[in-house]
DNA sequence: AGGGCTTGACGACAGATGTCGTCAGACGTA
DNA sequence: TACGTCTGACGACATCTGTCGTCAAGCCCT
């Protein structure tokens, strides 16, 4: 098995059932699909296919399977950015950062994280120089 | 015509061309495909594909296609990262300034290139506060 | 019993990608 | 002239994604 890929819609998906903490094929359905205008069979359809890819796991409750995400939440989210720098930018974050720096609208608490994250960098780059 | 999309490997092709500052099918695949073991066929058709999307023109020098990016340098790399953050991420910058916190490896550039972003953007939250 | 609705499981299809093989022409050299 | 090489243009195929429609079982209400 190759490290198993996800698309957009895959990747949306699983989002949601992950926020939800688990849901029906229904409850997606309902929440998801519908606002989407997607089928509840297209619903379906995913989340099986995540399920195979093993990013998602069902359990039968009360009759109906119940999906959920076998992963601490955020990890998803993190193995797709990781993967997304690899693959395609090649290893090298610069891209994004010019990204950032040149078009994308950080909002205060992006801004927090970004500081705190240049501040946590500077300081290991003086230990490692100790 | 819609918003021309491009897979990783055609993006990949993409960026060589561009830095070798153009190219033919036949230098492509030498340098380009050979390492990877593409076929000369399968560079060609991704050049045409490219070319067809767009990303690429060509123009007759010698006798034989030279192909260039109509792009500016590092142009296609903000539109593929704009791209992924809007459809892959939903907007939010978020997930990937954790990814650079928890495992991405920044390089000394790249830190300094973070730092004055980081910088910038709060000058610029002082303007609006004011 | 008869309907009607929900749930699961399939099978299908179109478009995008990644990869090729092959054919017809142009070109240069033996 | 005959041959080997490059170049372009096609046509093809497999896989992955996104979307569905449909069918058979269950279950609940009348």
């Amino acid at each position: 098995m190759r490290p198993k890929s996800i698309g957009d819609q895959e990747l949306t998906l699983l989002q949601y059932v992950g926020e939800q903490g688990g849901a029906t094929v229904g409850q997606a359905a309902e929440g998801f699909g519908a606002p989407r205008g997607l089928a509840r069979s297209t619903v379906l359809t995913m989340m099986e296919r995540l399920r195979q890819k093993g990013h998602l796991e069902r359990r039968q409750v009360d009759g109906v399977y119940q999906y959920f995400s076998p992963a601490a939440p955020g990890q998803v989210m993190r193995d797709v950015v990781r993967s997304f720098v690899e693959k395609t930018l090649g290893g090298s974050v610069s891209p994004f950062v010019t990204y950032l720096t040149e078009e994308a609208e950080v909002s205060d608490g992006e801004l927090a994280e970004l500081e705190e994250l240049v501040a946590k960098l500077q300081s290991k780059r003086k230990e490692e120089v100790a």
